[in-house]
DNA sequence: CCGATATGTAAAGTGCGCTTTACATTTGTA
DNA sequence: TACAAATGTAAAGCGCACTTTACATATCGG
């Protein structure tokens, strides 16, 4: 699984931090899903989502079995 | 948050064991799932919409704040 | 060069998502 | 009524999502 999240947000000119308050999440949450440590809450990855304007799987990204 | 898990489930005619072993569940996630005990990670939401032919936002459903 | 702003790493703590095992209750049907 | 199948509850254990605090590094305008 990876995200756009450091895309969107750059797209927006905001800083993580300004997009962890945004989101009411701290920062750590931001660099560590950007950075891939680990996935975001369904809960979470909503709120993202809905922030961008976008739904869950335009945010993030799963990639399938192509087979 | 509520989910069509049940519903969608017995459109399908599973039984909760049924469907469990298809997503490679356990049956106790997904009576928890279905009963409201706690949510989906962001990965098993996506195996379940994916199960079911559906977005996340269309088996997971966010009440919003509509004000 | 210097200070501010942005990004990153580290590490410990809390609660939840999911498993495992076992048993109880409900429902359908022969 | 009796048995099987389906659904539910209980409880303990593990790892991950997220927080908090602190410090390190990079970048850049004045």
């Amino acid at each position: 699984m990876t995200n756009r999240i450091a895309q969107l947000r750059k797209a927006r000119g905001l800083s993580q931090a300004e997009l962890a308050d945004r989101l009411e999440v701290t920062r750590q949450t931001i660099i560590s899903l950007e950075n891939g440590r680990y996935n975001a809450s369904l809960l979470l990855a909503h709120k993202i989502a809905r922030f961008f304007d976008l739904t869950i799987e335009e945010v993030f990204l799963f990639e399938e079995d192509t087979r």
